[in-house]
DNA sequence: CAGTGTGAACCTTTTCACAGCA
DNA sequence: TGCTGTGAAAAGGTTCACACTG
């Protein structure tokens, strides 16, 4: 445990355990076990301490974890001690959603800005901002420090978005429009894609009523009727 | 390449390749290289090729890939032949924009009915579906074959959707609500959690702060600030 | 001869199993 | 005694590199 730099797979789960272990605190839990704290957050418990191994030893043999203690530095560890400004691009029904969604300032996620490019659009106000041409990003980006860049347009104005976000100095861009964006190796992209999803979904379904199929005897062994040569 | 199953990895990335080859074929690309899938993807060629293998062998040595040829394959293997009716539960912000997403009717999944318990949001008409009672789910699914189910609620109704779109016979669930919902083994889950995404990338934008602040002679090398006994 | 398909090497992640400590 | 922390083994995923073929 002296290496700095955590897993990607395990940075992936603390947020996880961090929901988990708040929703402890909120119901007066003080004390978890790795059991436990695995349960609520749907893994098993070899994979709990092993990933709170790289943060450090903060367990104690025999007992278990301190709750409080442990939220303080999983937070210190994600960055969450401190407030991130956002700044969302595109202001359709997901960009309008994800300004009233609560989840983000609960988390220390303060949506400061939103731009777009419509002019019917520029100018409304949406909760507590207001749409802003997207043209004036570059400045917004500088006078309100934003850290962390949202994309919610089209996918077609993905990329000039991106591009733009980068000009202006953010490094974390989160896209959640349907296209690989490309950009600078030092900034880092997240993307969350809807339709990406179901289309998973909708494979393990397929394969579930293929499966079943066969089970009833209604069809042969090839499962999805792949017939290679 | 005679194992029908592909590994998990592969099915993550069959629809970003297939949103690439659809973007290709409109525009007139009537045939690609491992190479030139991999830039639109934004992954490496190797990758493309292995994930291409588990399918079948599509392309032709020293030609490359048929686009028209290989969407259909890949639209074959994630089950995209068919359409997918799809029910939402929840009608606060993210799930109205959901109902109005494009990108879902685009790829087969048609939204065919939405759920809510709060009396103020039943009957209400969101673009072309009514919102119906939650005690209504049962019936719903039932007559319409809802195959997916998304669920859009806060995170303490959670689980108790979960538990009903389960008891009326859907295997496969999308969950946006931050918490941890439990299913028997058959049913598949993938969930979305919008504020972990931001919550990664601000522990990467925090590492990369303090990298900065030490190349600049700003801070000592114990980058996060830990400081175990 | 360009570009696929694929074994083999490599790296990451998960799981096991148990020594060691409160 | 009970539960953490962690080496070691196993599984899964990625990349390399090249034989093979249209």
């Amino acid at each position: 445990m002296r290496d700095r730099s955590i897993p990607e797979a395990t940075v992936g789960r603390l947020p996880v355990y961090l929901r988990a272990l708040v929703e402890m605190a909120e119901h007066g839990t003080s004390t978890t076990s790795s059991e436990g704290l695995a349960e609520a957050a749907g893994v098993n418990s070899a994979k709990v301490r092993k990933d709170l191994s790289y943060l450090g030893s903060y367990g104690t043999r025999g007992v278990g974890y301190d709750v409080a203690y442990l939220i303080h530095q999983v937070r210190r560890e994600l960055g969450l001690t401190q407030d991130w400004p956002v700044l969302i691009a595109g202001a359709g029904n997901l960009g309008r959603a994800l300004v009233n969604y609560k989840g983000f300032g609960e988390r220390g996620f303060r949506i400061v800005a939103m731009v777009d490019v419509e002019d019917g659009k520029v100018g409304e106000r949406i909760g507590p901002v207001e749409i802003q041409d997207l043209s004036l990003l570059d400045e917004i980006v500088r006078s309100t420090e934003v850290a962390i860049g949202v994309i919610c347009t089209p996918a077609a104005a993905a990329q000039e978005v991106a591009d733009r976000m980068v000009a202006a100095g953010i490094r974390s861009i989160l896209n959640f429009a349907p296209a690989v964006i490309t950009v600078p190796e030092q900034v880092s992209v997240r993307k969350v894609d809807l339709s990406l999803e179901l289309q998973i979904l909708a494979y393990y379904e397929q394969r579930k009523a293929a499966l079943e199929a066969v089970k009833d005897g209604l069809a042969t062994l090839d499962l999805a009727g792949a017939t290679a040569p």
